[in-house]
DNA sequence: CTGAAAGCGCTTACAG
DNA sequence: CTGAAAGCGCTTACAG
């Protein structure tokens, strides 16, 4: 069995207050009691059983983070920033399965409050489920997904400048026509951008053509397959302005096997700054943001709602930035 | 504030007793007054404190998972098969942050019995914290690598038979020549590998020719480095067998490149059946396992050893295959 | 069928 | 500087 606090203190012959004073750091005892207590501790293999510690002290010490898959690429920065941050804070953090829709470990960590506070990149909650679970013990910070609502905070990066600025650049690099590579439809990222390239239409007075607007998923396959096909009905593009990276990937491998020449004859940029992007031959130019930094802001935005008694900002907005490579 | 089970109590006026078995559907109390409870429950929004509950039932209900990093290709199926199988068995799973070493959520999460039994994926805990942290209360299964102790479970793969078996059709396919792309040194997955592989060439009598290991990483990167290498160098391979997927898509790559016909000029065999490998031109062959039912059978000899009093199985080795596809 | 009470393992005012 | 005791929010034998 598990030794508790009353073993430790049977032990070393003192009361299981001195105990708790000694483990805690607590400057009310010795140096040579707590000393001689901690040894103890330490031979019996003891550590305090939280549950007991939480229901008193009446916080839980863990933010929860959820993303849809442990598994997607895109990500890998952001959490780095976040672990970091949350490791700073003292706090420790443990990501929930999505498995079992409502029934899910996320759902239920979230609804019997079993951490001090959320981050959310995913879609898999819906807006009423997360109004329904926030509360100033339990703020929750969504990323890349507009939630109003109190003790939610949102962060977003700004889609719609970063797609004004892309499409912008290559319009006043001469290209008149400019196709957009779609993402899905529900995608609030894609919404954003699409409004950014029409809106930089709308700057240079160029018509909006729904024929240049390619409807593709975010994925590199499918984009491989759609540029390929309106490779194949002739007319080529000369400007793209891809919505993210990975259909970029698949455009380039489309225009390469079809010995169109980037960015002679085909102008491209991408969007997310992924780290294939600088790989590609040619590397492609893109739209960056700065996803650890948005990682550590989440953290300060969560932290700042479950401290701080002021206003807080309900929505961040982070830059974007063209990077500018080899394919326009 | 969260209303507590005395709130329902007071309002449903009844005892916090019979809130208790009301909540947990015991069958003590009437059907009326278990409705009313509920429907009290429901309105102040109530659910149990997880803590106080835990600290009173002595368990958990949850398991922690422990990858290096959150977002590793190879995974993915894996974890789909601990996820189901976990939700099934009605208990949580938890992801532990790995950041800050010895002082991480993980580390802290297992010392401090955060969790019921976990399931390691990763490097980032040496034998010795895994042995002093593992216990009947706490089991743990370690995938992928091997660690004898008491209390820790170890399910492995067929490494030695999936390479014995790579090798051995490569040359009984006609290859005298058979290059060996290496993983990491320290690498279990590798190791395994390369003394299959060395098996295989003893079977045939073939000699053992160390010019013939040519040192990568597993990444594709660096493969396609070293077969660009070797390609300059005149003497282009026959035959290899990759360590992984991978450096064989690197090995395609650098095979394309330099106009090497596979599987003419070159025969070509990979290890692990990553998604990419169906992809490739040509589509690779590999030595596959079922990682979805490695997850599955994780969680059931964790739980196996949470609840069973019989001796269960130290170590599981799940069986390999040969996928034929495109370069052989 | 329902309730009063003990106790899980801690922390922390309070007393000395 | 140290200890006795209350209490966190539950569950569960026990009594009625």
């Amino acid at each position: 069995m598990r030794p508790t606090i009353k073993d430790v203190a049977r032990e070393a012959k003192v009361s299981i207050s001195t105990v708790s004073y000694a483990i805690n750091n607590s400057d009310r005892i010795s140096e040579k009691t707590r000393n001689h207590v901690l040894e103890v501790a330490k031979k019996l293999n003891y550590s305090a059983n939280s549950n007991a510690k939480r229901l008193r002290q009446k916080n839980v010490g863990a933010i929860g983070i959820f993303f849809n898959s442990w598994f997607g690429p895109i990500y890998s920065e952001l959490v780095q920033g976040i672990e970091r941050k949350v490791h700073e804070m003292g706090y420790d953090l443990i990501a929930c399965s999505l498995f079992g829709g409502a029934e899910s470990t996320a759902h239920r960590y979230l609804k019997d409050h079993m951490i001090d506070g959320a981050i959310i990149l995913s879609n898999a909650f819906d807006d009423d489920f997360l109004k329904s679970v926030a509360s100033k013990d339990l703020p929750i910070v969504a990323l890349d997904r507009e939630v109003k609502a109190e003790h939610i905070y949102n962060i977003l990066i700004d889609n719609f400048g970063g797609a004004f600025g892309a499409t912008k650049q290559l319009i006043s690099s001469g290209c008149k026509q400019v196709h957009y590579f779609c993402g899905p439809d529900d995608s609030y990222d894609n919404q954003k951008r699409l409004e950014g390239y029409i809106a930089a239409l709308g700057f240079y007075n160029v018509k909006f053509d729904n024929n240049l607007i390619i409807k593709s998923d975010f994925t590199e396959e499918d984009a491989y397959l759609k540029m390929k096909e309106i490779i194949d009905q002739g007319d080529a593009p000369k400007a793209i302005f891809s919505a993210n990276d990975e259909m970029a990937l698949g455009i380039i491998r489309a225009a390469n096997e079809n010995g169109i020449k980037i960015p002679e004859q085909l102008k491209l940029i991408g969007f997310d700054n992924i780290r294939e992007s600088e790989r590609t031959t040619p590397a492609l130019s893109t739209v960056t943001h700065h996803k650890y930094e948005m990682g550590v802001k989440a953290v300060e935005v969560l932290f700042s709602a479950m401290n701080s008694e002021e206003e807080i900002e309900q929505v961040t907005i982070l830059p974007t930035q063209i990077v500018e490579r080899e394919t326009v």
